[in-house]
DNA sequence: CGGTAATTTCTGTATATTCAGAAATATGGA
DNA sequence: TCCATATTTCTGAATATACAGAAATTACCG
């Protein structure tokens, strides 16, 4: 099991990466791990991680799960040997559609809800001013709108959406 | 000077932005800020803030310096009071447009840049495998045409953009 | 110009988060 | 069942963040 070095470009943008993640409120071993299989061409094992990554056996584990559980990296099993081995989605396209979707998920769709409790509980709460319940209705009022566009535009197939994406959108600019 | 206490539906989603801030990687404090900004009609002195949300003073002074820095709230001068007072944009659509903007100038832009020059070392570069520098440049493009794609979106005035998203982009789902 | 009050920046300290390694548990084959 | 290896959970240490008060700066008014 010999130990896989980077070159510096590779390692430049796998730290830099992690950064950008730390940015975004993503774990930054989460975000490098993610970015070496990005890069990677085959699957690797969770020892060999550790070992180009410098980092814990014990965070590749969690980061491994953590990306798994994000749907953006999936166990390959090998012939011969027990360990499992990871590999990245390859298509940035569909790498930012589920990232993207995820966060929407987790994050915003919640927000969403507990804002349409919130402005509805408002305009009847004696202990709020008409004014806070107009604002909280109109943040509602606009996560609800901005999450079914972005579901629909979730919805469209790969090709589609690329191409919607590249012609510019609402028709375009000189 | 009266502390102007929170109702419990108004503090509940002062609790939650904050929370949400800090999952996007923004300090908790501003988002909080922010959010009590957003809500409060008139605008409101460092001191008050402080003493509504009970955070230190000098956190109050950042929080505020950080968001005028994003262009998301503004001081504003009251007769006969030489404290600053601020206030938030209260347009929900262009406060989006302003942070989403924001964020990507300060954290994608660069990004980009850094991309771009890795990308293309990477393909004369020896140490580098032909496969990484096929996928450096595939997120490098990927970077380029989503902003650019962005920046159009941005440009459109909105109304217009408003309008564009309510109406469901591609073109409507059944 | 001075004096006063507001505001920002600086600094040490407290708190919370993140991490690496060790120990414990689970898994798979002989 | 036993052994080897992979994986997860626990714990002290490192790191980062938040805080309060002090010092410095700025703005305002007489």
């Amino acid at each position: 099991m010999e130990n896989k070095t980077l070159s510096q470009i590779e390692e430049t943008f796998i730290l830099h990466w992690g950064q950008m993640g730390v940015q975004w409120g993503i774990n930054r071993t989460v975000a490098q791990v993610h970015a070496l299989l990005y890069l990677s061409e085959e699957a690797l094992n969770a020892e060999q991680i550790c070992e180009i990554l410098n980092v814990a056996r014990s965070n590749v584990s969690t980061s491994l799960k953590e990306l798994q559980g994000w749907g953006i990296v999936k166990k390959v099993a090998r012939m011969g040997d027990k360990r499992d081995h990871f590999e990245s989605l390859h298509d940035v396209w569909e790498l930012a559609r589920i990232i993207l979707n995820e966060r929407k998920k987790r994050e915003i769709d919640p927000t969403r809800e507990v804002l349409q409790q919130l402005a509805s509980a408002a305009e009847s709460d004696a202990d709020t001013s008409a004014d806070t319940a107009k604002r909280l209705k109109e943040m509602a009022n606009f996560l609800d709108v901005s999450t079914t566009w972005f579901d629909r535009m979730n919805r469209m197939p790969p090709a589609a959406l690329k191409a919607f994406i590249k012609l510019g959108g609402p028709g375009k600019s000189p």
